[in-house]
RNA sequence: UGAGGAGUCGGCUAAUUGGUAAGCCACCUGACUCUGGAUCAGGCGAUUGUAGGUUCGAGUCCUACCUCCUCAGCCA
């Protein structure tokens, strides 16, 4: 995926902004989470995009908690989400910052647009509220509280602070259009009264500020150029104009928008993903099936390999659906660069050599990466008794099978050519063994006489192997859409059941037992794993963090073979 | 039927702001190989939503139309 440097509206904004001094040289952005869930890869495109422009102009990045609703958010999530945007590989340096940290200066502009008589507390109900709004098509009409006095309004807003009110009772609005087309304009609520205590404020307050209030307040604040945000919130962007425009702020950013990312097989709703979770039915946040970043993180995926993804994404206003493929591409191309090679048997078939003295133990040399010299080499041992792949033998191998038949040669990979003399069967009729003979003058892997063999097979050796389990983590969404309930199901019964397969009976070459945790391997043929950050001492785990393109299977299915 | 957006190969994005459609993914073919992977080389593939107009020249400008997305939380 070799790309261009990154184009794309955005940057031509900035780009254009730096020429013409707009805001004086400087470039600051910010990715703003609300702590309400983990971070999944459709925010690392946010997070690339506005860490990335702020890097490559010499500007500052904020990461900025948006945590104006106690209701939904947690600890929890502001933890994880800073562990997540550096493990993507950003630093925020010192600049980070939560909308609660300004509740006291939001609220003094809250008084500010009283006394300029452009709020004023609201005492309808929510239902009577929605009633006053209008519809897309009709006029809102002004609610009967709208003309109350500035001192009312101080009064009443004073006595919501000091949580004198029931929630619902008041709510502060800013005085604006209630005939306004749009429909963020009719008036909009910007403060509420809500009860639940808050992660960081604790029970300090009970009145919270809107989004839109707080948001642009808060890159007001913080001296924000470009505020990035999601296509839906195109619609608010006169609302955070107004805002920024009635207040004695002290700069002034801009809002731009974009579309978000959407892949398909895969949800990216946090409000779906918090289902899966609480709903059980993924281990967690963190669980290898899971979009987040702390699940991609778990199966292996580099961090790397999403950045380039998002570049290679790209940025624009158009909503788009783009295909896993790349992602998965992405993670290929890192892993082939980055991942030792190892051998590993997933599903053991036993292998003797007959003739091959019984005890003998030879080391192997084996390279560690065939790309990279630098990445130096490995004993391997071979003995008499192998562990083979079932799918390298097939008793009756069909015409373009180049692996182990009866009576037929291969290549045992850095060792030496095996011939397939007989096999054993149970009771059942189950091939359970193969009987071979070596050639001991093909040893390294080359004949002296020069006949070739059309196969090279992967091994390990019985008695030197380490037992480990291998989970193989398939897409947890077998539906093309699954963001989308369709026929009144709801989107968990795209789930695929098969979503998670665990291997027990794998057999590795020993030097995977000193693989540190979270390290990422090739099996050769099998694709790219990654050592668990749960595995038990003594039986390691390995996650499958995304297969070779074309394995046997794959070709068989497709007839492809050559 | 209100307002705001968006339409470029199968998918995702570009196009020096009016100069003759580029790249990546996917797919296909060939070469090579001690991984049937990878790599390398090549190929397929868009009359740029439609219809007009301006112009020597239009994906870029103008007009009309079509399609899709977003908005009626005291969520973000």
């Amino acid at each position: 995926m070799d790309r261009p440097p990154p184009s794309d509206f955005i940057r031509d904004i900035v780009a254009r902004d730096l020429a013409s001094n707009k805001h004086g040289g400087r470039v600051v952005t910010r990715f703003p989470p609300e702590p309400n869930g983990y971070l999944h890869i459709g925010h690392a495109k946010s997070i690339c995009l506005n860490f990335g422009v702020a890097l490559e102009n010499h500007g500052v990045c904020h990461l900025r908690f948006d945590d104006t609703n106690p209701a939904k958010e947690d600890v929890e999530y502001v933890e994880s989400i800073q562990a997540d945007v550096r493990w993507l590989g950003f630093d925020w340096k010192d600049k980070l910052f939560y909308a609660s940290d300004y509740f006291e200066q939001l609220h003094d502009y809250a008084l500010h647009l009283i006394r300029a008589g452009k709020a004023y507390v609201c005492s309808l109900s929510p239902d009577e509220v929605r009633a006053y709004r209008g519809t897309l098509t009709e006029p809102g009409r002004d609610s009967p509280y709208r003309v109350r006095g500035v001192e009312e309004n101080l009064d009443l807003f004073a006595r919501m602070r000091a949580g004198e009110f029931p929630e619902g009772a008041h709510v502060l609005r800013a005085k604006i259009d209630m005939a306004s087309p749009n429909i963020n304009m009719r008036d909009p609520a910007i403060y509420r009264i809500k009860r639940a205590p808050h992660h960081r404020t604790g029970e300090r307050w009970v009145i919270y500020p809107m989004y839109d209030y707080a948001h642009a307040l808060s890159d007001a604040i913080e001296g924000v150029t470009h505020s990035i945000c999601t296509l839906e919130f195109e619609d608010h962007r006169p609302l955070y104009d107004w805002v920024i425009e009635n207040l004695p702020v002290p700069s002034r950013p801009e809002q731009y928008e974009f579309a978000r990312l959407n892949l398909n097989y895969t949800v990216l709703s946090k409000r779906k993903l918090l289902t899966l979770v609480e709903d059980r039915h993924v281990n967690g946040w963190d669980d290898p099936r899971m979009p987040t970043l702390a699940g991609l993180r778990r199966r292996g995926v580099p961090p790397e390999a999403i950045r380039n993804f998002c570049l290679a994404v790209g940025v624009a206003k158009r909503n788009s659906v783009v295909d896993v493929a790349m992602l998965e591409h992405a993670i290929r191309e890192e892993l082939n660069r980055t991942a030792p090679r190892a051998m590993a048997v997933l599903k053991p078939l036993k292998l003797v050599i007959e003739n091959y003295p019984e005890g003998q133990v030879e080391q192997m040399t084996a390279v560690n990466n065939p790309e990279d010299a630098a990445a130096g080499t490995r004993q391997v041992p071979f003995s008499r008794e192998l562990y083979v792949e079932q799918d390298d033998f097939r008793e009756d191998p069909p015409k373009q099978f180049f692996r182990l038949a009866p009576g037929r040669e291969v290549r045992l990979r850095y060792a030496y050519f095996v011939k397939c003399e007989r096999v054993v069967k149970d009771a059942a009729g189950n091939v359970v063994e193969l009987r071979c003979t070596y050639d001991p003058a093909t040893r390294g892997g080359d004949a002296p006489d020069g006949r070739k063999v059309k196969a090279t097979l992967h091994w390990v050796s019985a008695a030197h192997a380490l037992a480990a389990e291998v989970r193989n983590y398939d897409r947890l969404f077998k539906v093309e859409n699954p963001n989308v309930e369709q026929d009144g199901q709801p989107f968990t019964a795209g789930i695929n059941p098969d979503s998670l397969e665990v291997l027990r009976e794998c057999r590795l070459e020993p030097s995977l037992a000193e693989l540190a945790v979270g390290a990422r391997v090739q099996f050769e043929r099998h694709g790219y794993f990654c050592v668990d950050p749960d595995a038990r001492p003594g039986a390691p785990v390995f996650n499958r963090t995304v297969g070779l393109r074309d394995t046997w299977a794959n070709i068989e299915k497709k007839g492809r073979a050559k």
